[in-house]
DNA sequence: TAGATTGTTAATCGATTAACAATC
DNA sequence: TAGATTGTTAATCGATTAACAATC
């Protein structure tokens, strides 16, 4: 019996970390895992861990817990690893660098096809056998191959403009680093990368005892 | 009359987004917004938005709502952009130079006080003025410099050893790039950029759709 | 079989939304 | 004052945790 509800992101988000934390277990050998062993490594509870994977289906078996290996893939599957992506990056400036160089990427079957970039100083140079072409060619690209997955790294004033490009050339999926909100239809996809916020957040969590103590003296 | 409670991280995680959508208003010379307003720009409720800002104060005016550059400014500070930092990052690969190269997080008051790598070709390299440093001198550095907030950005098999050295010379605050858990006292806060895993929720998403359509199927 | 551990239902907890009295 | 909009309480919704029967 299939179940056809959609997964809460609460959920989606946990699903990498179970991943990588299984993979771990793999390349250590471990052959099978309780839920309350893996509770005690990955610091989820071992009732949650069963109610996550429990969405997906029955992957443990009472008694033994979950056999690592056959987990793993499954939960690779549902992750979609299984498929192979192919990429294009907008904006090869020091974020557009670092993720082209990602090489791991790569190895989890996202395929980068090309960079793009305005800044004719920029343009030419080859960043891991690609060739920085000039974003003006980036929509005729986009019409003359398939690209599952759109990457804006470019500053905020202009990614508006690049998602626009995506949606219009049929992608489903952006990749977003710049510090800003994207307008899509709703059936893009949109996984934002807002690394300032996560840095305010630090500071906000740095602050905090502090910031209270001065509350409760007024 | 001062509230005490912790607040939870799921309003922690909207205050950056706050911060940003005033700073924008402001920019556009926006003098005074409703709730209900900013709910249509930022896309929280106006309920939302009203029952996040009470955490700390009442910032708001029945009858009128709230003034842009007030309630920019409160939260701001809230988010402790009213200090100033010192950062080091260590891991001088794509990630340490992009974030060193990141030029906002100096306006918003993070300053850099160094880098360092450990790899020969690297050390002696500048980067925004910033010699690279031996990362043999990074506990000894950090005796005679004070930092709050310490940036890894190594491979994850030497993300520990970094954190391991930050608690011990004191640091009470990692932002953390490395694709790995740290271990570290409660009363030092990590906060972590894992690319893959947004990269790995994004597939997953793109792939949602068809997953359950086979479950369906069976 | 007995012990272990899952899958799953029920209970709890926390976060979001709705409603409205207070008040500018 | 009348209208607008907050601050805040109450209701709802969703996510996490607890409990335990099913079963390997």
């Amino acid at each position: 019996m299939g179940k056809k509800t959609m997964i809460s992101m609460a959920v989606v988000r946990r699903l990498p970390k179970y991943y990588r934390y299984l993979g771990e277990l793999l390349r250590n050998d471990v052959e099978r895992i309780s839920s309350k062993e893996l509770s005690e490594r990955i610091g989820f509870t071992a009732s949650q861990i069963r109610q996550d994977l429990n969405n997906f289906g029955d992957f443990g078996q009472q008694g033994y817990g979950y056999n690592v290996r056959a987990l793993y893939e499954e939960i690779g599957k549902i992750l979609g690893l299984n498929k192979h992506y192919n990429t294009v990056i907008v904006g090869a400036g020091n974020i557009g660098q670092a993720v082209a160089n990602y090489t791991n990427f790569e190895r989890l079957g996202f395929h980068l096809l090309a960079i793009f970039d305005r800044n004719p100083k920029l343009i030419g140079i080859s960043i891991r056998d690609k060739v920085i072409q000039d974003v003006d060619n980036l929509e005729e690209f986009l019409k003359s191959n398939h690209v599952d997955i759109g990457i804006i790294c470019v500053p905020k004033e202009q990614a508006q403009k690049i998602a626009d490009i995506f949606v219009r050339c049929g992608i489903k999926a952006i990749w977003n680093f710049a510090p800003t909100d994207l307008n899509v239809p709703d059936d893009v996809i949109v996984e934002n990368v807002h690394l300032s916020e996560s840095l305010l957040t630090l500071s906000y969590r740095l602050n905090e005892a502090e910031l209270f103590k001065e509350k409760i003296g007024r």
